[in-house]
DNA sequence: TTGCGCCACTAAACAGTGTTCAGTAAATTT
DNA sequence: AAATTTACTGAACACTGTTTAGTGGCGCAA
């Protein structure tokens, strides 16, 4: 029974030809600049080909989303091995909000789009986010344990502190920071993360 | 010379009309979910009419987004009168948090689609928002004269606030609380607003 | 009043999307 | 070798935003 397999592993191959060429595109001209006859030129098929390996456009949104999702949970994996809580904690910070402002595109896809988690089809990506999330309220909690805040609120300490990151990644990556001139933007976001990293602990 | 004015009332009127319908559909059907020939139709002329009163549909989103940030500076504006820093900036963040949670699809055009500022036409709408920063900053400034903040960082305390508050509302708006069951939502975003406020004592 | 020109308006088309379908040729099975 | 299944495609469809070539009526000069 190779031959299945054989076909298999292609069909394997094909879908991932048709996610590299996608990501590259991507890449180059944003996501909105990319549509399905451009991907299928870049893999030298026909637009109808496409439609053998995805259902939809949807759905090679969602495994980009979901490379996304990986790339993030690669980029902040160093914090990770931290002993430290609250060193743990802030480097966590730190690596989040340098994700975000290296790959715009990646963070726009998987926090600034317009609900793409409602559909089953992307549970992969939303079961990593769970899970990076989850470490993350751990941290906090830990960091609650030892007494780092004044507060025993875990839950809205690690919302609060989400807010602030996230807060900060999207007003930059949606260019709504025109009020400030353009080489004082990363200055900024930098003093307003140390400044967040000093009040925590007034949390 | 009556009727050259009555010509440009009515085309006035037309331009209105047509903001109207955009705005009710928009409202009813989410943005993306609105063409031109569903507006045409809602006004009862032939979708080449709206083209003789708008340039394109970014026009129309433009006209748009100018509404939205004047509803927003309403919404806030009783924040404005309060004589007290402190008691005016922790109004002015209850406020602005309140309207992104009440008007989520308006907050959305405001600063969570992709650029729109960046042309020139939409420059009232710009110089609208760019108003209503002022005053924040300015208002931030007063406290920091008064030494509600431990930091004198006028710039870096505006904008850490901003990001909190507009990270709380975008990730509600874009519906990215799914780890938190959604009646306990709006709950949390109040618990953290609390304790945004309490923090900012140690900015 | 009459005829000319202008102006608001439109039907129909164009170009670009995502997506589907009937047909074809090759690979595989019988 | 014949039958069937598979992989693929050209051409179409439905839907976008936008443009164009008119058309009919209104206002104005004669």
């Amino acid at each position: 029974m190779g031959i299945l397999q054989r076909k298999e592993r292609e069909k394997e191959e094909m879908r991932q030809l048709i996610l590299d060429a996608a990501h590259d595109l991507f890449r180059e001209k944003g996501y909105d600049g990319v549509n399905i006859r451009q991907i299928a030129e870049a893999i030298e098929y026909s637009p109808a080909t496409i439609y053998l390996y995805y259902k939809d456009k949807n759905e090679i949104y969602y495994a980009l989303q979901f490379m996304a999702a990986a790339a993030k949970r690669d980029h902040v994996a160093p914090a990770m091995s931290i002993e430290d809580p609250w060193a743990r904690l802030t480097e966590f910070g730190r690596l989040y909000i340098d994700f975000g402002m290296q790959h715009p595109d990646w963070y726009d896809l998987l926090f600034l789009t317009r609900a793409p988690m409602e559909h089953i089809e992307n549970q992969d990506c939303w079961v990593l986010g769970k899970a990076t999330h989850a470490f993350f309220v751990d941290t906090v909690q830990a960091c609650v344990d030892r007494r780092y805040f004044k507060s025993t609120d875990t839950e809205a300490i690690a919302y609060t502190l989400w807010c602030h990151a996230h807060g900060l990644v999207s007003l930059f990556v949606r260019d709504r920071m025109r009020m400030y001139p353009e080489e004082r933007r990363k200055g900024l976001a930098e003093r307003s993360f140390e400044m967040l990293v000093k009040m925590a602990g007034c949390l």
